[in-house]
DNA sequence: AGCGGTTACGAAAGACGTAAGGATG
DNA sequence: CATCCTTACGTCTTTCGTAACCGCT
């Protein structure tokens, strides 16, 4: 066994190993040749004297033991780096990696606009935009910061709530013969859902309290909600929509928003990130800024 | 500037340093030349570009920064230890070093007893038993843990109480011509006081809540309890003395608690620690020893 | 065969200790 | 002048990358 292999380099390979799935494209990523990260991730296992990481041939899994030490070493590399930002005297310089992840939808009509600026603001700051919808495995994916709409589960993550989008209902003027004026009539109507949002029961509820189940005929089910805006522009039905998303198209009357006094269950915007007291300087920078810039678009 | 030292290996220096209070008496306890030594602290004042230590000739003191950055240090070497200690597969080994600081008299005559049953059950843990009374600066002492009697000021520490002492006023029979039967009788004596704690001004308390402040004539001012103590039995005068001190003298009656209904406010036994979530197996295992040996020792 | 991980080996870099140089009380 | 820290230098350890080897899809 080595001796002088710098231990938080060992950790800090052993966790870019692990977020990248292999060990050559962590080298890469580290910029050194492929034995030296094998070696090294050896080494790392040959001082904890446990596997960490089982490596098959294509692939590449943690150790239940290999998990485990996965968290507590995120927490002190974050405690280091705390450190370095604390006392290594970049006068609030922000740089370094930022990985995050958001759903498609949300990434790509709201966020990137502000993380472009974000960008532009703090050039010296890699951003890693990585938009994809469902759960993650926070804890593998080595993301920093993960944006999801609805409730997040995993108890090591710590959840901000970011504001409520309201959702309705919608559809083209085409599709409408009269406007309805109650729920019940929008039973009668083609239906498209969205699938890990909507079943084929969709409630509506009222400023009043009143609120309805409506169980309509679903025509299409689809987890793309760019498929599903597309399908009810395309006049194929009427669809619950997330306010935000269907702005513009309210504007200009393409979609009606059916039942002004209607709404279905707004759902909560949320930003996760790693539980512990360090976050780097770079990441509270980031959710401040994404913060402050969408906060407008959601209801407080 | 060097690029493969270890980063932790050079912390660890950092503290070993300060706590050893010289480079050359640091580097006899680590093994390592004193050159050496000194080109690791170097090399962390160059990684963070900030003196951290001031190299007097015949002393060593820490720069502001150097100091925040110590107690920042600490915090990460623990975690760091607690890191080994979960997944080194030591089975709950215990072992490592341990400082501890205790007032002298309480050490002496309580902890040590306990200290030695701690030592012979676990064998691999070298205890470093320091008796000292008076305020510590704890940060740069380097000591796991701090027995003191009284309040602990420093916010730093996370402190637990151990029970109360009953203090009680004591003298020789021979002194007290007749047993006095209220307070104010006492202020006749000659008296002996124990600087820390009292000065010319003795308060005394009755269980009815009653209480007095008496203002004899303090004939001998000590630092010293076990000092104080002998003076008390020569005959020299009356003091008050906590009672876990003096019990044996009681019993065998060469003191006499003069008044039994009365006792002085009662102090409270502390032991403070670090604060900081990870603290090694061996402090939380030696905490719990000492505490369940004497607390019997002291009211709840 | 192609991709991924491990082992072997030569080269280069870095850290250690010994020894000499300065500063301070 | 004794003590302590720093700088200089030669030696030795250790790590790195290249290259060869093995396993799996």
């Amino acid at each position: 066994m080595s001796k002088s292999l710098d231990r938080l380099t060992l950790l800090e390979t052993f966790v870019r190993i692990v977020e990248a799935g292999s060990v050559s494209a962590a080298a890469r990523d580290l910029g050194l040749s492929q034995p030296s990260a094998s070696r090294q991730l050896a080494e790392l296992e040959a001082r904890f004297k446990s596997q960490l990481v089982v490596r098959t041939t294509h692939d590449l899994s943690l150790t239940p033991t290999g998990a485990e030490l996965l968290t507590d070493v995120r927490q002190l590399l974050d405690q280091w780096e705390a450190l370095q930002e604390k006392y290594l005297n970049t006068e609030g310089e922000v740089r370094g990696q930022l990985k995050i992840v958001a759903p498609v939808a949300l990434g790509q009509q709201c966020l990137t606009e502000s993380a472009l600026g974000f960008q532009q603001h703090y050039p010296q700051v890699a951003l890693s935009w990585q938009l994809q919808d469902g759960n993650i495995r926070f804890a593998e994916a080595g993301c920093d910061c993960w944006f999801k709409i609805g409730p997040v589960t995993d108890s090591t993550l710590v959840v901000d709530s970011l504001g409520t989008v309201e959702r309705l209902a919608v559809a083209t003027p085409k599709l409408l013969a009269a406007v309805p004026t109650s729920p019940r009539e929008l039973e009668t109507l083609p239906w498209i859902s969205l699938v890990p949002f909507e079943g084929d029961r969709i409630p509506l509820s009222h400023p009043s309290g009143q609120s309805v189940t409506l169980s309509p005929a679903i025509r299409l089910a689809t987890n793309n909600i760019f498929a599903l805006k597309q399908a009810v522009l395309a006049g194929a039905g009427a669809a619950i929509l997330p306010k935000w998303f269907i702005q513009n198209a309210l504007q200009t009357g393409e979609l009606i928003d059916i039942l002004p006094e209607w709404r279905a269950p707004s759902l909560t915007v949320n930003v996760a990130y790693r539980r512990g007291r360090h976050q780097p300087l770079r990441l509270r920078r980031f959710i401040e800024w994404v913060t402050a810039d969408i906060s407008s678009l959601f209801d407080e």
